[in-house]
DNA sequence: AATATAATTTAGGCATACCTAATTTTTTTA
DNA sequence: TAAAAAAATTAGGTATGCCTAAATTATATT
């Protein structure tokens, strides 16, 4: 079994990845560590045949690398989807708890959850959950910034990398799935005026650039 | 927090410690490390406040080693008790999954598995669950070893060590709370037959040495 | 193209938690 | 009570995963 460390920075590499190669820098950066503690790292996961390196030039996961993320990310997304339905935790506690419990689950436990949870494939922030042979949703959903007004969406996925903001949008009822409709937007960076169930609010930037939807066809 | 060496160490100290201080081999043998490693944490517990030691004399627990102890059992008897209930596992799977998981669930997740359980305050082996504010029931129960033919006993508790006389007893139904009547003892060392719900068992010492029972008045 | 800047790697350390082997202390036995 | 045996401790190592600082390599700038 790999280790907790080993776990983490392969998800990290994985989040980072977005077709080209992972500098040590980004993993350091987003992983809390130096620079050096990355580049020592790196030489293991190579060694071990979960990420391919050449000096300098950044990293790249292996199939073995990515099928260990997506295992602790199916991992995470179970466990904050059960502790939300089954525990009745809010959508802003689940996410620590869960980076947690993704490295010390079993089989069985997985198993068991995702039976519960009747096979889901969305977490509560609307990321997918990929499947247990390693099948994740690629969809893009759209920014809510840059929404014109007059248009109507439904929320898909929020960036779950706040508790505040996810309490703020909780508060408002902004949660995946929900319908919204777009009243105005405020120039000079003023904020986008949205109504949800009769309810208007006015968001900031920071709060639609982290919010993603699709376009709703209008009722005729 | 302490990390889960420690966690571990303590909790061994406090299911060692009967009255007497424990010797650092007795830890050793129980933890599968050496002595020298025995000795060496021995020591960083001390400095930690969770055990008092006098080299070559064995270790206490202190107050907060206690309370430490009695948290982590909290954590494991109320995981088994919720994955056995919550979630379907049988009753000789539990303990694995719940010695990876107490080290690392929050007070919320306790409170809220507490709470689905309605405060529970037994295991699925029988074992008392200390409440939060450390509080645990300290009666012993008698071995079904030595009860004698012709008497009506009531399974209390079941030793947890082995998954395989779990799942024997399991397939017999002898759980926890189950009324047996004891039918007679085969000398030299024999089996013990029982009747359970009609039907007879014939029980070899090894069973019976680890199964715990309390006596049922004859219903008149 | 040479130099400055940025990114990466290497080198030398530290803490945790384990090991084996040697030594010291305690307990038991003759 | 002295020697033998057992228990506990100390000493010197190992692996993991982190650190800072120095050196190296790559990329940008002039």
């Amino acid at each position: 079994m790999h280790s907790r460390a080993i776990q983490d920075y392969i998800k990290v590499i994985f989040k980072l990845e977005q077709g080209a190669a992972v500098s040590t820098s980004a993993i350091a950066l987003r992983m809390g560590v130096s620079q050096g503690s990355v580049t020592e790292m790196v030489k293991k996961l190579a060694q071990a045949g979960l990420v391919t390196h050449s000096r300098y030039q950044g990293v790249t996961l292996t199939g073995s690398g990515r099928s260990l993320a997506l295992e602790m990310i199916r991992h995470h997304r179970l466990i904050e989807l059960y502790l939300h339905k089954a525990l009745g935790f809010s959508w802003d506690q689940v996410d620590a708890e869960a980076e947690r419990l993704e490295h010390v689950i079993s089989e069985e436990m997985e198993a068991a959850m995702a039976a519960w949870l009747n096979e889901p494939t969305e977490d509560p922030h609307g990321d997918p959950i990929p499947s247990k042979d390693g099948v994740i949703s690629l969809i893009r959903f759209l920014p809510l910034t840059g929404i014109l007004p007059g248009q109507s969406v439904r929320i898909r996925r929020v960036s779950d990398s706040d508790p505040s903001l996810l309490r703020y949008l909780g508060e408002r009822g902004l949660y995946p799935h929900v319908e919204l409709d777009i009243v105005s937007q405020e120039p000079f960076g003023g904020p986008l005026l949205v109504r949800v169930a009769g309810v208007e609010h006015a968001l900031g930037v920071g709060v639609t650039d982290r919010v993603f939807v699709e376009l709703v066809e209008a009722t005729c």
